[in-house]
DNA sequence: ATAACACATGCACGAATGAGTATATGAGTA
DNA sequence: TACTCATATACTCATTCGTGCATGTGTTAT
């Protein structure tokens, strides 16, 4: 059961709920969360590292850009994700940040270099 | 979505899951609480106090015992509270619990008055 | 009224946590 | 090699949090 506990810890900061959630839409890289989420690079770096450690996400270097994705492992927790997910039009934060997801320029212009692929 | 977040730091508390898990499956009394998880009696109300002034659990007064119950609003964490307890054979921790809850006499003994009805 | 019991709360303390700023690392490029 | 950019980490600080112990409140029974 840690592993209910320690994941209930990670998503009770706002901060890496949003992360959490827009992982299971999509991989990304750091600077697309920076610029979805419109948040310092330290601070999502910070926020990603701590779900990395506990092995909730994992990385991989793209040339210059480092890909993010989650890695969950027990079924309720992929359930809980997946039904947040469900019902996003409930979480107004969560909704809006999908819509910046979408809206590919507006966060593309956060990073100053082109993405890979 | 405070209510989510709000609810997860809840429940990153080992203690507090444990009680919401109970709750989940049945109303119980403080003391009744204190001997299923074998805690001190004020740290299960101190527990307890945190989940009732955040709504997510309410209590009512039968004669000298007080009676809680869960009170939780969002589906989502419904979803996710009643797909814990499906899945408890998972959590050692949890499925213990439940077993000292259905075992009466053990945990009836840690009250020295006899309970309503 | 007093005592016993169920439960709640106040206080003190150490540990963990999130934020901001500055700086370090590491890959690509000129 | 020097430089730029993407990302990570170190450091400090204020705050929150869980715990244990003692005590307060409200109810029942004698």
């Amino acid at each position: 059961m840690p592993y209910l506990t320690e994941f209930f810890k990670l998503v009770s900061d706002e901060t890496r709920l949003r992360i959490v959630v827009l992982l299971a839409q999509e991989d990304l890289y750091v600077c697309q969360i920076c610029g979805i989420l419109n948040l310092s690079q330290p601070k999502v770096s910070k926020h990603l590292s701590k779900l990395r450690d506990l092995n909730y996400v994992v990385d991989r270097r793209k040339e210059k850009f480092i890909l993010y994705s989650l890695n969950l492992k027990d079924e309720v927790i992929k359930n809980l994700i997946q039904d947040i997910v469900v019902h996003i039009e409930q979480y107004p934060v969560l909704c809006e940040d999908r819509k910046q997801m979408k809206d590919k320029e507006l966060f593309l212009s956060q990073c100053r270099t082109k993405l890979p692929e």
